[in-house]
DNA sequence: CCAATAGATGAGAAGCTTTTGCATTCAATC
DNA sequence: GATTGAATGCAAAAGCTTCTCATCTATTGG
C-alpha cells in the first residue's frame, strides 16, 4: 500500500502523508491544489491542517511522488508523478485538464536550446481555451 | 512621442503613465517585474507608488502596449508588446531571457487542440535551463 | 484662461497563496 | 514501554498584488 512509498521516500509513515496519497491516489481529478487537498480532506473528517498538507506535497515532491505545475489561476497544482512527462492544456471556461506528449514539441525545444546556448533543465507548456464538452458552460 | 500611444489607450497623459512607457521602451532587459520598473523609477527620482506602478501596468496591458507573462520565480514580468507572439528561455542561474518563435511547435500546438477539442485562446510556452553565457555564474 | 468633473494618484490596508515558528504530539527504535 | 528526533496544528508572517479612500490633476468646454 501507500505505507512503503512514504518510507521510501524516507518520510515516517503518519496519518496526514497517507491520507493525502491516498487521496491523490483516488481523486477524480488528477490536477489538484493544496487547497483542494486541503478541503478533501476536510470533507472526509481528517483534521488535517493546511500547513501540512503543502509541507506534505512539497516532500512528496522532492521524493519525486508528484509533480507541481503553475497554471495561469494564481495557484499551483499537484498531481502524482507517473514517470512519464507530459504537457497540459487547460480549459478556461471550465477548468477542464488534459494531457498530452508531442514528440515534435519536444525535439524542437531540444533544438532551440542548442542554438540559443542553453542546457535545458525543464520546460512548461500550457495551452489555454475553451473546451468543447457539453458541460463545460454549466461548470464553474 | 508617448504621449500619443497613451492618449490612444484611453488614458489621461500623466507623469507615471509616460515615465513608465519611457522606462519599457529605453530598459536594458526587456522583460522586468513591476517591483523592477517601481526601483527604476526610485533611481530616477520619480514619486510613484508601487500600487500605481502596478496599475499602469495592467492598463497597458489591457489596452494592449505590454504583454505580461509567468515565469516560475513567483512574480510577472512584463514586456512591450511589439506585435508578433514568440515563447520565452530563461536561465535559472543569472535570469537572462532570450525569445524564440518556432513555427513547427505553433502548428503542432494547433494540431494538438484539434485533435483534443479545444479552442486556443492562448499558450505559455517557457523552457528554463542554464545558458551559456561567460558572466552567468557571476550573476545573482 | 478658468471652472467643473471624471479620472488618476499615493499611502497604507487588505487579500491570497504559501511558508515559518513554536509548543505539542507521535513514529521509529531499542 | 521509554527515548528522541521528526511531524503536526495553529497562528503568525511573508511575498506579491489589489483595493480603499482622501487628495490631486488632466481634460473639456465655456
Ligand atoms: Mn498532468
Ligand atoms: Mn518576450
Ligand atoms: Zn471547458
Ligand atoms: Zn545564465
Amino acid at each position: 500500500m501507500e505505507d512503503q512509498e512514504i518510507r521510501n521516500a524516507g518520510l515516517k509513515v503518519t496519518a496526514p502523508r497517507v491520507k493525502i496519497l491516498e487521496l491523490l491516489e483516488n481523486s477524480q481529478q488528477r490536477h489538484v491544489s493544496a487547497e483542494d487537498v486541503y478541503r478533501m480532506l476536510l470533507a472526509a473528517d481528517q483534521d488535517i491542517g493546511l500547513a501540512t498538507v503543502y509541507r506534505v506535497l512539497t516532500q512528496f515532491e522532492e521524493a519525486g511522488l508528484v509533480e507541481k505545475h503553475h497554471f495561469e489561476d494564481g495557484h499551483s497544482v499537484f498531481e502524482l508523478d507517473k514517470g512519464k512527462h507530459h504537457d497540459h492544456i487547460v480549459c478556461v471556461t471550465c477548468g477542464r485538464v488534459k494531457e498530452f506528449v508531442d514528440e515534435t514539441i519536444e525535439e524542437r525545444q531540444q533544438k532551440i536550446a542548442d542554438e540559443l546556448g542553453f542546457q535545458i533543465s525543464e520546460h512548461d507548456l500550457v495551452i489555454y481555451g475553451k473546451c468543447l464538452d457539453d458541460e463545460c458552460d454549466r461548470k464553474g
